[in-house]
DNA sequence: CTGAATGTTTAGTAAGTACTAAACAAAGTA
DNA sequence: TACTTTGTTTAGTACTTACTAAACATTCAG
């Protein structure tokens, strides 16, 4: 059984891996959620074992999720982070960060083959092109509301654990 | 602009790489998801372009995760696969799958510094150790809510259209 | 302007992942 | 039993990704 905070920051490198990103962001999130002010890129490179380089990529992608904030500090040139720790907003930032981009290209792909089925283009038997396009209509509306609770939660400005119970209760 | 379906099986690829899937399991849910009947594992190669062994794989991870369904014919020794269509079951069953195993496993470590802090483990001066305390909890009931929403959805047995639309108008 | 402190970018590398090709296993058929 | 059909497993490979080490850029101090 090891150090406390050292296994802390392995599980987090575990459970950021499993939601499919680079376990270094875990490690650094972890170090910063423990820590009781907002630390240096050095003090950072110390305590979480990466290098700065590791550290500088990870910290800007960290920071675009709006897991971790940027500090500045009057005269000191130094950059500083430290985590955030209301969860619900972080949430709420993913949700956007994600939203726009790779999300959005790949589902469009759904949207325009809908598009040209009802257009008439391709090939098809009546019977297939029927059947064709009702699935992808149903997939599409399907990718339609996933989008719109994304967009509805990112849109909130407190999901906070109230609104998670409430919508606990309606599930049950 | 190419072929129609091959256009939307590539952009399902894209979308299951997208979620942290491999692209072949995209491909192989579009060809049965477009397919008017179940395939058997040949057809699927033919029409996927993957190779035996990738498609037993794929197929196997599909099937655990609801996404197809086997489908036994009488007097033949083939097996062939249909996919759901039904998405809302197979986020229920997808959410199943992931909840036991790594997700409990990644999350049990953060359980485990919280025992462990306040088990009075460790070197800590009083005010750190109450710190690190109350930053593990704040972590774990974050996760414990997780868990809670997931465990809900998952155990629905019908979460559909209305469900989901009544989730949005509280959230809005 | 020179030098030091800080952060970023880049080239190379190590590890993981998902595929192919082919050997293998199993199970029915002649 | 040997042969055929079907699916699985394995060995090897190509690709991707996230890291390190080091060069580079920028900004401030003297």
């Amino acid at each position: 059984m090891g150090d406390i905070k050292s296994d802390f920051i392995e599980g987090l490198s575990g459970i950021s891996q499993f939601w499919g990103l680079p376990k270094g962001m875990g490690a650094i999130f972890a170090v910063l959620y423990l820590a009781p002010a907002a630390l240096s890129l050095d003090e950072l490179v110390a305590q979480s074992g990466l290098t700065k380089g590791a550290i500088s990529a990870n910290v800007r992608g960290l920071t675009r999720m709006g897991l971790i904030r940027p500090v500045n500090r009057l005269g000191d040139r130094k950059d500083y982070y430290q985590a955030e720790t209301d969860f619900y907003r972080a949430i709420r930032a993913i949700l956007q960060e994600r939203q726009s981009g790779e999300f959005d290209r790949a589902v469009d792909s759904v949207t325009q083959t809908l598009r040209r089925l009802e257009a008439g283009e391709g090939d098809f038997a009546p019977p297939e092109r029927a059947l064709l396009t009702e699935r992808a209509r149903a997939l599409k509306d399907f990718f339609d509301t996933l989008d719109a609770l994304a967009s509805a939660i990112s849109r909130l400005d407190s999901l906070g654990l109230n609104t998670v119970q409430t919508v606990l209760k309606i599930l049950k």
